[in-house]
DNA sequence: AACCTATGTTGACACTGGCAACATTGGGAG
DNA sequence: CTCCCAATGTTGCCAGTGTCAACATAGGTT
């Protein structure tokens, strides 16, 4: 029995690999990592699991396909990053704030992988119903974690998909401009997300509308 | 003389073409309008110019060139779109908000143009220094009429870097889930926007600070 | 033991970006 | 006015890519 770990090359005697596809999706992932998506051919990830070009058609529909199960993959690991800094930060306040951190220190870690996930290379509307549940459900963290925060009367009750929306829409943005380098100059990451989570809790206005109202 | 429109494709009994530079900008923003990224082929271009494949290497290094050009073009039509919004919404607190509709109008209505400009197909920090100037001055419309806002005493007196860059990463956020078509099923995008600039004025949590304190 | 389906391979093709060598200009120096 | 040269456009060619069709092999089921 091969050891566990390294198990992802296939044994130079056997026809078969065995795992072929998981294995496929870890090469695929490791050489968007080091190479950037443009590096990813087929031909070398086959290679490089000692197997031929177009094996891989027996697993995934094309090279898009691959792509997306990568995209999927990732959705999961952020949502469950998510939680983790959720429920590890005391689902409070702070454990919002400690969200935001994680999820844009995913994408900064992980550029390309981000990239593949929200490049455009892959359309959640269309036929990749997993990629959609999927995103769904590292959504769906967000939502929790407003919802709750509303329930314990810490953010105003508003619509919390409206709320998870926004707050998502805004790491988002931080994330893709760091990835880009578009930030500002002077302007850190760590900087700016401390800047935006103050300013989203409080507002930019300079002076807060009186007694609170409808609007 | 030909007419000025239509004066893109070139003469057919001219070998040189006049214009090559700019056809080629003209033809490369199309066809990523009609196709996608991913359709510019610069055989195609070409042809559909009436030349060669490789006129454009006396014109561009490469066809990562041609595209940090288009990019460039597009820094260009987002900060005068969004200068006409501020301008002609009054330069207020309507204005603001205008100038965040243009934004996301912008990328909604060429997602693919916006595509090329904040996908990673350049990197502004490589030595591409007409990109980055242009990307700058976008970003500088945003500055100052966060500071002009902040000088009527509608916004707190923040450093308007740090706010400006705040605003703009919620509305790339916003642009970007749009496109790739991310956003939760029943929310659309002129929806997020109002919300999203209601909270970002006002904040989100349910106790607005007190006296308002330096925090 | 026979076989059938899932899995992997080989050969071929059209298409791509890019280089090197060549062709054709038009404008400026003499 | 002439000559020539730098700028611009072209052709031939190459390695590399994704993908399909036809073929090969193996492992489990009957």
């Amino acid at each position: 029995m091969p050891p566990p770990t390294r198990a992802a090359r296939k044994s130079p005697r056997s026809y078969h690999h065995g795992n072929l596809r998981r294995a496929l999706l870890d090469e695929a992932l490791a050489t968007i990592r080091t190479e950037g998506v443009e590096g990813v051919t087929l031909r070398d990830i086959g290679a490089r699991l000692g197997v031929s070009r177009t094996a891989l058609y027996r697993h995934f529909a094309d090279k898009r396909a691959l792509l997306a199960a990568v995209a999927t993959e990732g959705f999961g690991m952020l949502r469950q990053r998510l939680v983790a800094a959720w429920e590890e930060g005391g689902r409070g306040d702070a454990a919002f704030h400690a969200m935001g951190v994680a999820y844009v220190r995913f994408a900064v870690d992980n550029p390309a992988h981000y990239r593949v996930i929200f490049g455009g290379f892959v359309d959640p509307r269309a036929k990749e119903p997993e990629l959609a549940i999927e995103a769904q459900g590292a959504f769906q963290a967000l939502v929790d974690a407003v919802a709750a925060l509303q329930r314990d009367g810490v953010f105003l009750k508003d619509d919390p998909v409206h709320m998870a929306t926004y707050s998502w829409t805004l790491v988002h943005g931080i994330a893709m401009l760091a990835i880009d380098g578009q930030l500002p100059e002077p302007i850190g990451v760590d900087e700016l997300l401390r800047y935006s989570f103050k300013r989203m809790r409080t507002g930019i206005l300079a002076e807060p509308p009186g007694p609170r109202a409808k609007r």
